[in-house]
DNA sequence: ACACCACTAAACAGGA
DNA sequence: TTCCTGTTTAGTGGTG
């Protein structure tokens, strides 16, 4: 799900790859940050010094990652931003919604919310007190969190009611005889559907199993896969191939996972044929974003918010937002299947299916060299990547800490 | 290639 | 009459 996940940024303008650089980039583009691009350089270069193993610190396929990290400085336009769990300023924090929306004034602020409208209409209904609105005031809450919306065609409007029509997470109640004003109904959210909009809600973008897919747990798992393969004289898949599988690892994962959550936490693994409209509910956010699927149901939405912004809630570790993608893959690292989780698949009619008496052509250590580096090219990219977001949350913290004190 | 999902656009009806 | 609300259908694009 590129799911990217999710309900998404804009669909139109994303890459699965792309998605994560220009998340970051973005980050330098934040302007409060003028010595970001200074300190991603020298904890570039500290990340390959710390690396122990010589075949690591072969500095020959050392220059993708410099390209890869000038890239990420220079950054690509108009592509979602930063994790929208994750608040780099800390501060003016709503208990809703990003903090990069909440300022028109930031270029962010004009894109699309990585939100399904299920899930915004779902943030609006749970932030009023009565857990009811009309739909004017879902309007209303979503223009106030996401600007984006202030400037779209107002088509985003018919969508939220076409939403709150179709999908079953979302019920309609009639407004008490008593009241004055106001026509049309207060939509509320179904109780059963709770739990699984508030999962996909904590799936949202940045824990998409695409993060995961290129996280260095998983690197370095699907390279550890390799060498057995190797070892057990298979030829293992090209490390490319191998880590596009690990996107569709994210989803034959999540598959079991879903039903499980289905099973367990929803009472609506139901035979009702609107059922594919629940998309929030059941379907897709379960599926894409299983890789959580064994967390705790959480009885509320501030709960899910713990994974977002906690200035809202009194914290203010900038550092939030990423735990997600580390609980995702602590999850890689206590796979029951292995280290990947990921069971190498036939590809193709000339991928050999461990037909007995058929030698396996063994790749040449050059070969494995070579994709040894480029594996470990990717590692230092992501190190490199967190360690310069690690300075950069650093930087934030203790500017707006000089602004506070100012 | 196919199915599924999210999204969008549009048409329509009913009520304020 | 106009606008808003709610429902429904159809089409598109992305993803697995």
């Amino acid at each position: 799900m590129g799911p990217v996940i999710g309900m998404t940024p804009d669909k139109r303008a994303e890459t699965p790859g792309a998605e994560k650089v220009a998340g970051l980039s973005q980050i330098y583009k934040m302007g409060s940050l003028p010595e970001a691009g200074d300190a991603a350089r020298p904890k570039a270069t500290l990340v390959g010094s710390e690396s122990a193993d010589d075949e690591l610190t072969n500095l020959n396929w050392l220059h993708e990652s410099s390209n890869l990290l000038t890239n990420l400085r220079l950054g690509s336009e108009g592509l979602p931003m930063v994790s929208p769990l994750y608040d780099i300023e800390g501060d003016e924090m709503p208990s809703f919604g990003p903090a990069c929306y909440q300022n028109p004034e930031k270029k962010s602020a004009t894109s699309k919310p990585p939100y399904s409208f299920s899930l915004l209409i779902y943030m609006a209904i749970e932030h009023s007190p009565n857990k009811c609105l009309p739909v004017k005031e879902i309007y209303s809450w979503i223009l106030d969190r996401f600007p984006y919306f202030a400037t779209a065609p107002t088509g985003w409007k018919n969508s939220v009611r076409h939403n709150l029509s179709l999908n079953k997470c979302f019920q309609k109640v009639e407004r008490s005889h008593g009241k004055v004003n106001g026509k049309g109904s207060l939509w509320c959210v179904d109780p059963e559907y709770k739990p699984n909009l508030m999962q996909a809600l904590k799936k949202q973008p940045f824990s998409s199993p695409q993060s995961a897919a290129l996280s260095p747990h998983y690197l370095s798992s699907v390279l550890k896969q390799r060498q057995v393969q190797t070892l057990q004289g298979e030829k293992p898949l090209p490390l490319k191939t191998s880590l596009q599988k690990k996107r569709s690892y994210g989803s034959a994962f999540s598959a079991p996972s879903a039903v499980r959550l289905q099973e367990s936490q929803s009472p609506t693994a139901s035979v009702d044929p609107k059922a594919d409209h629940n998309y929030s509910a059941n379907s897709v956010a379960a599926q894409r974003c299983a890789s959580r699927a064994s967390m705790s149901s959480l009885s509320s939405v501030d709960e899910v918010y713990e994974f977002i912004p906690k200035s809202s809630h009194g914290g203010s570790d900038g550092s939030e937002g990423f735990h997600s993608e580390e609980e995702t893959d602590a999850e890689y690292e206590e796979d029951p299947l292995g280290d990947s989780g990921y069971a190498p698949q036939p590809h193709g009619d000339s991928t050999p299916k461990g037909q007995p008496g058929q030698k396996i052509p063994k790749p040449s250590c050059q070969e494995i060299d070579e994709e040894l580096k480029e594996a470990a090219g990717s590692l230092l990219h992501l190190a490199g990547i967190r360690t310069c977001l690690g300075s950069l949350i650093s930087t934030a913290k203790a500017q707006s800490q000089k602004h506070r004190e100012k």
